[in-house]
DNA sequence: ATCATACAGTTTATATGTAAACTATCTCCG
DNA sequence: CGGAGATAGTTTACATATAAACTGTATGAT
């Protein structure tokens, strides 16, 4: 739907410019909600997800709440608590660092990496689902776009 | 920049669904951290912005505390947060629904018109900046694209 | 050697967001 | 009329997110 009607303005919106980000974003919120939404089903939240993701990716060797904050673009002081949540629920564990006392290295349990694997592959097939609308070229040119975006907004220091 | 990349993973991104997605959602989030920044230099947030951007499109009628929760697409309980904040800060008032005593209708104050006009300009300045990079062609084939999206996921009712 | 500086993690205060249970009010139907 | 159900807003409990101030640890330069 146009977002004029779905935002039900009296006014048209001001430009493309600020017609294609709100596209972006509100769609990117509902694509975020219905996530969060299926993660729910297992127990998880889309944050959670991502951190057990990028985990077994890495696996033994884990990485620092430093790291995994870069990687999700989040501050380390909302880290904290996202592994606090991790480790109680039982899905990682904080190991000391063998040489450096000022990091933990966050590594899988068993249990997340069965969690992460279970999950992994029936929220694939939920992406494919929700994304199968889209052509190929249609993906390809907003894979495409999105990059020079990010490119463009870190490039320029925004 | 390729979001393999960015997320430093040694393995390949699982499909073009999942990496189209990952880089809506991203570069959603990119956008709204900067206009959260930009917003935060008139004591504002990217929420309170929207809510008096779509209080000032109604003007005088004002418009209920559930239909704002509709047009923003969050829940109500949250609102009533948002619309304490911005009477606090003295740019919205509850004004009593004249027949329903269940409504309030919630309009914005002379500041609050004040603000938000002054915001606007520089907001869209801003906008118009950050989106400069992309094409009039790869503008209007996102907009295209997030609508169809939109649409296929409110239809199937994800 | 020690002292300044940098770095990892934590805490606190604040904002946004959800779901679920609650209150107050309204409306409609028998 | 009077009660059942719908509706608007609130509260509570929780998760995520930031910025800024803090602690503890390591490192490098004088």
């Amino acid at each position: 739907m146009k977002l004029q009607q779905e935002l039900k303005l009296k006014q048209p919106l001001m430009s493309d410019n600020h017609e294609a980000l709100l596209n972006l974003v509100r769609t990117s919120t509902m694509l975020l909600k219905l996530s969060d939404r299926f993660f729910s089903q297992f127990g998880l939240t889309d944050s959670q997800f991502n951190i057990l993701m990028i985990l077994s990716d890495y696996d033994s060797d884990g990485l620092s709440q430093q790291e995994l904050s870069d990687h999700l673009i989040v501050t380390k002081s909302n880290m904290v608590g996202l592994v606090d949540r991790l480790e109680k629920a039982g899905y990682v564990k904080r190991k000391a660092h063998p040489t450096d006392r000022r990091f933990y290295r966050i590594v899988l349990t068993a249990k997340g990496r069965d969690v992460v694997e279970k999950v992994k592959k029936s929220y694939f097939e939920e992406v494919d689902r929700m994304m199968s609308v889209l052509s190929d070229s249609q993906k390809k040119s907003l894979i495409v776009a999105m990059e020079r975006l990010r490119q463009y907004l870190q490039a320029r220091q925004f």
